[in-house]
DNA sequence: AAAAAAAACGCAAACGTTTGCGTTGTCAAA
DNA sequence: TTTGACAACGCAAACGTTTGCGTTTTTTTT
């Protein structure tokens, strides 16, 4: 019995404790009060708490001390009133796409409605690259909250982490108590998609996913035998494929493959951890002599553009770019509000998006065709 | 081939033309520039605007034509300064609920979420209640944009059109331009219902909804028709129950089911369009001498609390709260800070909400259990 | 040690509203 | 005609920040 994950997802936002609701003590605390407070003059106080020049180190520190102690928040009002934006966040995008190739298409999408999600918020958007952690710390710095997309190892969560700067992980997993993970819930697609080949009749399924080393790929695998169990459909091990690293691709799946879809001991659908691997599976399918969905039925993950044109189009999930930025946005400004005091510990907390399943016509009933009545 | 409603459905809020982008002429226009226009005072100015008593009728209108005309929208950050909400969203309950009962729990919950997913935002709430539609008329003034929570009739959308503000309406629907619905995917939970059910082996389903003349009890009925051919299942007609008004609540399913389920041709499955139908569903089994799963399937829509402590637990779906709140709240932000002007037509439009699915102990497979493997 | 340069800090103006209070204008009662 | 009363309007202070510029302190150079 798999409770529907989407339950669970969304319902992080409301948990988060209302910055007033923390504050111990009695009334806000504004910049004039902490300023009295330290006997400093206001400027100087706005100018250490928003890294600007013209003070001493000295001084920023006990402002931020104090900061820190009186709970000060920066009314986001004010903020805004001499177009300044409230928060900026930082996009960082993995060393991989600032390298040898330029940024795709699909996260450029992103980086623009995720631009003018905030906007509306008045909050800005930096997107930012790197070579090294060096690189990454210098510009960490002038950001109130970061949002990593890409592959990135732990190095670089921990270098924003001793900077006291929030993180949103997009699609990873850190230990961080300060970063929050927003991840494709792959459980409940996977899931969905065993459930939509039972109900089209498909008793023999397989799956091919990537290195269960990686923890989206092992949901995959996970989720797929407990919902082979959960309609008592036989479940076959050889019929599981957790493609290695290097052959986590088209090639590799299709070769993988092949020697399977020869035989006639073979599955009437497959499950594919990404449209990579579900065009390698159809090549192998294609190559095999086999016509899809007559012989078999394919369904993917990613909805890569390409999957719509095919002949036939795939079947696959989608995990809709506006939710995602919806969420992404809500998160950071909710994180980066939070900034002062960061000690404040918010849970480690993942957040779930459920994909959209998209029906195309890489499946096939294998039941016998009914009159439509009524 | 049914494309996912998600799919479409929140990427309304995407599509909004921002602000800024409709100002034709040049800059923004501030109250000071605008009062310089008009040859007033800034204050006179403000309190035209904000509904202030200390100006003459006449003046008021020549300065709201003026802010139309050169549409002028007041800057939410300088509002919230003074800390006064930037917009006032008003909620209003069907007569039913202030009439002869009190509102009920499920209500209450919706606006405590509702009026902290605001607050955070800087955006009040308030309550209303109305007998008729002049008590209505008085309310809507104050409000900024109205939020219909119930069972009202089209005259009262008409009212708060005329007043020229915008209105989101919750499972309703009008034809008012400036009015936008939020209303339940049923067609895409009811779709998933006859997959889930198919996955688990059943080819008997039957379906209970309410009178066609209310759209969503329509769509229940519609989509269980597509969807039962889309998995090529047999369709009964005789299977399909369109309860009147009068007779959709318990005892009324309960009735009509009671002789279906005590031939020997009966369905293995039903599904309601109601927790409280499906509660009469289970009802008419227990009277009929079947147990539940083992002998019928049960699937509900709308996860009432009492479902969960049902003996088996009723399997259902949930309109997850927190995210009726998070889509209110945005839509509500959008539509209200563009009410100078509100001529700046935005569609009328529909978003839909995915239903959770619920899956709980009341549908059992019909397949021969399988030994669990690997 | 004096002078120049640089760094650290304070002062006050701006941002776009709302609102209390004072001023002007209008109209009816004395 | 004078005097209120009251409505309509203008003035200016406040809201909590940021930032240019002037002043003070510290450091460096001669």
């Amino acid at each position: 019995m798999i409770a529907s994950g989407a339950l669970q997802s969304m319902s992080a936002f409301m948990t988060f404790e209302s910055p007033e609701a923390a504050a111990g003590e009695s009334a806000k605390v504004d910049i004039t009060e902490l300023a009295r407070l330290l006997g400093l003059s206001i400027g100087t106080v706005s100018r250490s708490l928003n890294n600007r020049p013209g003070v001493s180190l000295k001084t920023r520190k006990r402002v931020l001390a104090a900061a820190k102690e009186h709970r000060y928040s920066p009314s986001s009002a004010a903020r805004q009133l001499k177009d300044r934006p409230s928060l900026l966040v930082g996009l960082f995008f993995a060393p991989y796409y600032s390298a040898d190739r330029e940024i795709n298409p699909s996260a450029l999408g992103l980086i623009e409605r995720l631009r003018l999600a905030l906007k509306t918020q008045g909050v800005d958007l930096k997107v930012l690259y790197f070579k090294d952690n060096q690189d990454l710390k210098e510009q960490a710095l002038e950001v109130n909250v970061g949002l990593f997309y890409g592959h990135f190892d732990e190095s670089s969560f921990a270098v924003v982490h001793d900077l006291g700067i929030p993180a949103i992980l997009y699609d990873k997993q850190s230990g961080f108590a300060d970063q929050i993970s927003v991840v494709a819930d792959t459980r409940q697609s996977c899931n969905v998609a065993v459930q939509y080949l039972a109900a089209l009749g498909h008793e023999r399924i397989g799956m091919v996913t990537g290195p269960a080393s990686e923890f989206y790929y092992l949901a995959y695998k996970e989720a797929f035998i407990a919902s082979m169990h959960e309609f008592s459909l036989p479940l076959r091990p050889d019929w599981v494929f957790e493609q290695s690293a290097e052959r986590c691709n088209q090639e590799g799946a299709c070769e993988t493959l092949l020697p399977l879809l020869q035989k006639t001991d073979r599955p009437t659908a497959l499950i594919f951890a990404s449209d990579w691997l579900a065009l390698g599976g159809r090549k192998a399918a294609l190559a095999a002599g086999l016509s899809i969905p007559e012989d078999i039925s394919l369904v993917g993950h990613d909805n890569l553009p390409i999957t719509a044109e095919l002949d036939p189009p795939l079947t696959t999930f989608d995990i809709h770019l506006g939710r995602v930025v919806q969420t992404l946005a809500q998160i950071a400004i909710q994180l980066g509000s939070h900034r002062l005091p960061p000690g404040n510990s918010l849970e480690n907390r993942t957040v779930l998006l459920l994909p959209d399943f998209v029906k195309r016509g890489s499946c096939r009933s294998l039941r016998p065709a009914v009159p439509a009545a009524v």
